[in-house]
DNA sequence: ATGGCGACAGGATGTCGA
């Protein structure tokens, strides 16, 4: 089964620029979005239906803001919305489809560049996400976290680990929950596989950044521990070119 | 420390992102 996360900063901007033709060349089983900025009736959904996928989306009660969704050529035998807790499921930020062998989330974890405020509200999200990973993995332990965590985990993540020592998705207690999360039972499939540096899913548009490869790897395929020996490969895709982000594959058993 | 770019809502600029 081959997952991609894609954070694709507005699904409209994504299909100007290619990402149907670039969804059939890739061709994965689930396709997990985040920050679609639209609901399914401003976009050509027949486009996706033609690729042969069942699609479900979350997108936020504001407009043009965050949203999730997950694409499947399987049909799920269930999707969940949000996690139950109003003030996230408003910003629809967690889609969660369960098939035959694996459960796959679609999770846009929040920024908190914006302000004070919101740095907090992520710390209470990011909280409040461990509680609810660790009630769903009770009920279905096959978990498969795709999506934009918005931290870096450790200093090899990013490429100026020294000048963003206290910029958000970088602080030492964003880093800390990481650390905890991940030891709590999950495996980051690419870093797993992939040892080396300088391998990013975001780069900021200013300054050239992409074009220099000075970005953030902050996107992943969090895997349930105990199904390390299924994963078949893991990769970034930097040559995509739809979003600020980029593509982030899982190939598991 | 700040700005830098881009998507989006709404219909000029403001918000948000990391």
């Amino acid at each position: 089964m081959k997952v991609i996360t894609y954070n694709v900063n507005g699904i409209r901007a994504a299909m100007s620029k290619g990402l149907i033709d670039w969804i059939r060349s890739e061709d994965p089983d689930v396709l997990c979005l985040q920050e679609i900025k639209a609901s399914p009736d401003q976009v050509g959904v027949f486009e996706f239906e033609e690729l042969g996928y069942h699609h479900y989306w979350y997108p936020a009660q504001k407009k043009g803001y965050s949203g999730v969704a997950i694409f499947s050529k399987q049909e799920p035998k269930k999707v969940t919305y949000g996690c139950g807790i109003k003030a996230y499921d408003d910003e629809g930020r967690i889609l969660t489809a369960e098939f035959d062998n694996y459960t796959v989330m679609s999770v846009y974890h929040p920024s908190g560049s914006s302000g004070e405020d919101r740095q907090a509200f992520k710390m209470k999200w990011l909280s409040d996400y461990q509680t609810y990973i660790e009630k769903l993995r009770q009920q279905q332990p096959n978990l498969i976290l795709c999506g934009d965590f918005n931290i870096c985990h450790r200093a090899i993540d990013i490429h100026n680990p020294k000048s963003n020592a206290n910029t958000s998705g970088f602080l030492p207690e964003e880093r800390e929950w990481m650390e905890g999360f991940v030891n709590s039972g999950f495996i980051d499939s690419f870093r797993h596989l992939n040892k080396e540096p300088h391998h990013y899913s975001w780069w900021s548009y200013r300054a050239g950044s992409r074009g220099k490869n000075l970005g953030w790897r902050i996107d992943y395929n969090m895997v349930a521990h105990h199904l390390e020996n299924k994963i078949k490969n893991a990769c970034i895709l930097p040559q995509a070119m739809h979003s600020d982000h980029c593509p982030v594959v899982l190939e598991i058993e």
